[in-house]
DNA sequence: AATATTGTACTAGTGTCGTAGTACAATAAT
DNA sequence: ATTATTGTACTACGACACTAGTACAATATT
């Protein structure tokens, strides 16, 4: 089970905020395979959104084998466990620091400045 | 003297690209202070875009303090050294970590593995 | 079989962003 | 003074993103 907290005026894309605790939630263990999140009508009762909301998070993690979803059934943890797509893990951690490493430049801060700031900020 | 070069589909607007050679032009020492950048028409005829393009990256420069506008004259890298907002400095990448890290972990990247991979990417 | 529950498809409205067109204002050059 | 050059202001248009409303289709339940 998890419990979603979305703030509007975030910035971020509501179904972007459904879409990362999710993840999170996996990542974290929270959520283990197989396990059946909240249908579309439900979470978007509790969250006072509209379903194609949480419908459209779901779908994308259906399309990147995260969820499995059926109609007039529910939507899942699946079941392959998400290592398994090791090349597009790798890819996004690599797209995710080019462009990170590309700001930071621009920005003139130096290789060990980021690194040095980041050992620090670890939570 | 600086050579502009943009990528129209680079997914990034044209003006933010416009915006991060200058400051990577600044940061790496080939641009210096007082120097004198193309007028907005002229990079504009050059780089076959719109001068309000061009004068919307001057301006957010600006705004920041590293370039100085004066109408009639002409667009200068700031004579007061961008050292000097150092709690600006501090504030950009404490945000632009924060922000990579919040991806990251969603991911379910680990802090090793994501430095490991920025060492590794070392240019 | 009939009904309820679930995800899905289609449409539309709203807002924002990026870029461009055009006219204006300040400074420099003649 | 007049003209040229420079940045600026204003408007508008197209594209896209985000969310919502509503109807549809598939599965489960009774």
């Amino acid at each position: 089970m998890i419990n979603f907290i979305l703030d509007p005026k975030n910035g971020v894309p509501l179904y972007r905020q459904i879409i990362n605790q999710i993840r999170f939630g996996i990542a974290s263990g929270q959520l283990k395979s197989g396990e059946q999140l909240p249908t579309v009508r439900a979470l978007a009762v509790e969250l006072k959104i509209n379903l194609n909301t949480i419908a459209k998070a779901y779908k994308e993690l259906e399309i990147q084998s995260v969820l499995e979803s059926q109609q007039g059934t529910g939507t899942f943890i699946s079941s392959t466990k998400v290592e398994l797509n090791h090349d597009e893990r790798a890819k996004k951690l690599t797209d995710t620091c080019s462009e990170f490493l590309s700001v930071t430049n621009a920005y003139g801060f130096s290789h060990k400045e980021i690194i040095e700031k980041l050992k620090m900020m670890k939570p």
